[in-house]
DNA sequence: TACTTCATTTGGATCGTTCAAGAGGGGCGA
DNA sequence: TCGCCCCTCTTGAACGATCCAAATGAAGTA
């Protein structure tokens, strides 16, 4: 085994020191152009690798970003995460930082976690997954100062829809979400476009942000259209059996709808189940159903039995993730946040990111 | 902000020594019992929490296992990885470690990720998961002494099933896998009990280490049983749609089968829709369709619809690969790994466990 | 010539922990 | 009493990087 090839070994080796090697590779500005050529070279004939554990000691950052990782998926639903956990790492890792993971069985034993995290690992970031209504979590980092990031929108928070909030609002944070709306929109305008005219929808119970976000998109649309959407909205919790029995009871309404569009893939899976196809399984090709079915969220199944879906950027969620995150991190590091700022169509203000989702066709309608 | 808490901190408060604090830690047994409860009270009262980035520089040591996340699952059996990753997080945390992610297209960049994770965050160990035949990756890591398990038994290995192995044959290393022979003979089985004498199989072409495996699990089911396989086996690769296709040739076969075990929920899933259960999707209870059909790993997508499937214990295979690394890393250091062994009724041999899937009976059969 | 300025480079101190060596005190055999 | 060992605890020195203050040298200016 070669001798540990450190930055003095470096230093040696291009007859500079220590310092001038750390220079050029933190601020190369510094170094003249001939002695920064030389050092450069040194590195790359030694193989040289900075060692994060020294320099996190020194500098108090890690380059190191936290995500939790959940105990189960809930249905169909799943590897979304899984997706979007291998964006995050591909995205991190190409912004010289590293994914860590961590669980928490609860909201209170996330924070004990951070906490842990925070003062045993110095990590530089979180990644928070899933919102939720008054999350304890994004006060806590806030708080302390902590940089995150969360994917999913702050749905508690008033001042996101009303930007003169009141004193006591939390700070806003940087986030990435998907506009499920838009989503929920483009199927349902695809579904009008091909003809169909009373179109319901099924979707989870009302008081969930991301719910009646993607709900909304389908309201929106029929009264767009001229269309009355009363009558075609019925709401159920995730899952195949709910999916089912609430498309059954809108297929059994005096003027059922002609296509059903719905909140998640396991709900759509039930509904598909309701709708009946012909000869079974609607799979083969020409094996249209008689009513329209389209999904959320584009996952495995949905791809497998040819149900037509929204599929969310996932990788590109996470690329945004990873970009706000450099943007915080270098920007308290060198003084002021003042580097160049998303402007990305799909953004929406300075640190927060509303991507916009595609629709799957598929043979389900 | 609280002044940071050091064990400098610590020991002043005790009124002992950086030293006789850090023994408290590292070597309770060295300290005096009245002293150790004295550091103990300190340390809890001023809530302090080891610096890692500095214990690693002077023990070279990181508690840092690294696992991959691979690009995308193929088909509806996402979701595993992410089980299992969930299971290994948990089971870290709990013997002091951490996960970390790290992505790689090929196997030739996934031995770059390697030198560079070691070169710079010093990692304790890699959890590889998904062997493949000739694996350069184990051979990499054997090489330089880096710990590792894998997720999967080494296939390529011959000494493997013949103990007499030539002295060529790559050096033996930790995994724990699933008995997927187990699982498909227990489809098999409780199909023979339920009355079934006519089983087809569909599965994965000849080739892959898992699918021979799990195809001899229904072949010497039905041999044991007395029954002749011959013509109730079909091969296709991996998804729903060659799923279907392998089954309607069967179904069309002269003896056509009461029952097809398929190797994964991809192929059942397809079967399921081959076999045209009456009335549509076999969801409800009392659906049953006449052909029983099962598939493997009990995804999201078989618990939503109602599949018997195989389930592998995914979240004791990943507590398994911890404690066999934890059984390598502190052998390594505190000298001869003499500790304790496994002795699960499950384990076959020192390093190597193989844990027993479970089947999950629901309504296809 | 002497002084200032600027860009570049250097050496020492430091981050928080563990290792290596040693110090103090009590017990015990000679 | 001496010497030795063992138990317990303390002190100084690393680990490998960055921060800081100061030195160096060349060029510009008075």
């Amino acid at each position: 085994m070669a001798e540990k090839v450190t930055i003095a070994t470096v230093a040696r080796r291009a007859r500079v020191s220590r310092q001038t090697v750390s220079n050029v590779l933190n601020a190369p500005h510094m170094v003249r152009e001939e002695t920064r050529e030389r050092v450069r070279e040194a590195i790359s004939a030694l193989g040289y690798r900075a060692n994060q554990a020294a320099r996190q000691m020194r500098t108090g950052r890690s380059r190191l970003i936290a995500v939790r990782i959940e105990p189960t998926r809930d249905g169909v639903n799943g590897s979304v995460l899984d997706r979007f956990l291998h964006g995050l790492t591909e995205a991190a890792e190409a912004a010289g930082y590293r994914v860590m993971l961590y669980t928490a069985p609860d909201p209170r034993a996330e924070i004990d976690a951070y906490d842990s995290l925070l003062g045993a690992y110095d990590l530089d970031a979180f990644v928070l997954t899933g919102t939720e209504y008054g999350d304890a979590r994004t006060a806590w980092l806030t708080e302390r100062d902590v940089p995150f990031v969360t994917f999913g929108r702050p749905w508690d928070n008033p001042a996101e829809t009303a930007p003169q909030g009141r004193t006591a609002v939390p700070a806003r944070h940087p986030w990435v979400d998907v506009n499920g709306a838009d989503g929920v929109a483009q199927a349902t305008r695809r579904l009008l476009d091909t003809g169909h005219r009373r179109i319901g929808f099924v979707g989870w119970p009302a008081g969930s942000g991301v719910g009646d976000d993607r709900r909304s998109g389908w309201h929106d649309t029929l009264l767009t259209a001229g269309l009355d959407p009363t009558g075609l909205d019925r709401a159920a919790p995730d899952g195949f059996a709910q999916g089912e029995a609430a498309a059954r009871d809108l297929l059994a309404s005096a003027e059922p709808p002609t296509a059903i569009v719905c909140a998640s893939d396991s709900l759509a899976l039930g509904a598909l189940q309701a709708v009946g196809a012909p000869g079974g399984w609607p799979a083969g090709p020409g094996q249209r159903p008689e009513v329209a079915v389209t999904g959320f969220d584009d996952t495995p199944v949905a791809q497998a039995i040819g149900l037509t879906s929204v599929s969310q950027p996932l990788a590109q969620a996470a690329a945004c993730c990873v970009d706000l995150l450099a943007d915080v991190l270098d920007g308290s590091r060198r003084g002021g946040a003042a580097g160049h700022r998303r402007s990305d169509p799909a953004s929406s203000g300075p640190g927060q990111v509303l991507l916009r989702p595609s629709l799957v066709v598929r043979q389900s309608g």
